[in-house]
DNA sequence: CACATTAAATGAATGTCGTTCGTTTTATTA
DNA sequence: TAATAAAACGAACGACATTCATTTAATGTG
């Protein structure tokens, strides 16, 4: 087959096969999304220039995805709900984030939360010397929270010579329906009020 | 060569040379490995079943640097020190980082860090119920804090419109030295003084 | 000590993957 | 209408992970 009447690819159906593949497979291939798509692997290049080009469309696919809140509210609350938002942008494709992990780069569309991020942060009385690391510190942890999220309960299982404590905590923890995103809204309400508690000795001094 | 009077190769020797070539390198190749240690890449079998067992072994050895602290202290301090060796066990080997998040956990060294930590909060009041939060709200952190250790600064510098607010914290906050452990050791204090306020309400009921 | 067995290294071979290139056919544009 | 660009394809290349049969040396057994 040569050049078809309509064409067969382009470059957001790609990225959204991809995505597809990677949410239920957990990996991509060139060939395996080819196949996906009735097509040709050598097809794929006349959209894309290389593999990982294909992994930060996913990245902007997903990243677009995000609704950040409207400026305006508590600062506190914009901090929860962007966090949130966050968090669930990554939630809703798990398997997406080794991908990301191992290739640094992050989309424009990206920065826009960080943005919002500072202007949070500095309407909660932080100034230009400790907004980076509020910044940073929310920012691992929402990272670390869906990295743990995309991981396989697996790895608690395998233990053989626990202690009690560990053994009844897993007991107690496991079942636990929406595990993941019960511990992220935990983590985050302490983040919340030790950042709270920051602004307050700022703005009282 | 056949069989040589003295091995050329063992486990840990490979896993050895595997870490050395992902911390020089960020990624390791069996071609590449067998290369570096003047040996087949066939031969690695011989000791090794596959890449992800090598990966495996490369956990086993960088969790085994760590010096979990001795039992018995105040159960915040052992948070903090247990928290601290963790991450600083990711900070020597950051580009192993990615290949972790890549397969799930098999080693068992790794499990004595979860058991420990267990036990402080079990020391500290903490209920069956709220151990596994706990202990998954400071494991994430510190993941998600050494995978922002180990992402070049690069991330931040691309942005062309931010806000004045990201812009101000950029500059203040970007040349300062070890700003990602200062900013691991600000998260951690936030989240260490939470634990303690839910601590002090478990105690008086 | 002779002898069978196991261990350690090897080269060759297989299948997959990412990517490039030349070719063909169809749209588009000048 | 003629030239050019776009979109598909198959073939080919190099790299990688892995397997297997083979060779040789160490080790254990009678």
């Amino acid at each position: 087959m040569a050049r078809p009447s309509s064409p067969k690819l382009s470059t957001p159906a790609i990225a959204e096969a991809a995505l597809a593949l990677v949410d239920v497979q957990g990996e991509f291939t060139i060939p395996g999304l080819a196949r996906a798509m009735n097509v040709s692997p050598s097809s794929l290049y006349n959209h894309v220039t290389s593999k990982d080009d294909i992994i930060e469309l996913m990245r902007g696919k997903a990243m677009g995805e995000i609704e950040l809140p409207e400026p305006g509210g508590d600062w506190i609350e914009t901090l929860r709900l962007i966090a949130r938002c966050y968090m669930q942008s990554y939630a809703k494709h798990p398997r997406l984030i080794p991908l990301f992990t191992a290739h640094t780069v992050r989309d424009a569309g990206t920065m826009r939360v960080y943005d919002e991020l500072a202007q949070a942060f500095a309407a909660g009385g932080f100034g230009a010397g400790d907004t980076l690391g509020a910044i940073t510190v929310l920012d691992s942890f929402v990272l670390g929270s869906a990295l743990d999220a995309a991981a396989p309960a697996q790895v608690w299982e395998s233990s053989s010579n626990t202690s009690e404590a560990l053994r009844a905590a897993l007991e107690a923890g496991l079942g636990v329906e929406n595990r993941a995103w019960k511990t992220f809204e935990y983590g985050l309400e302490i983040l919340l009020a030790g950042f709270l508690r920051q602004s307050a000795t700022h703005e009282n001094p």
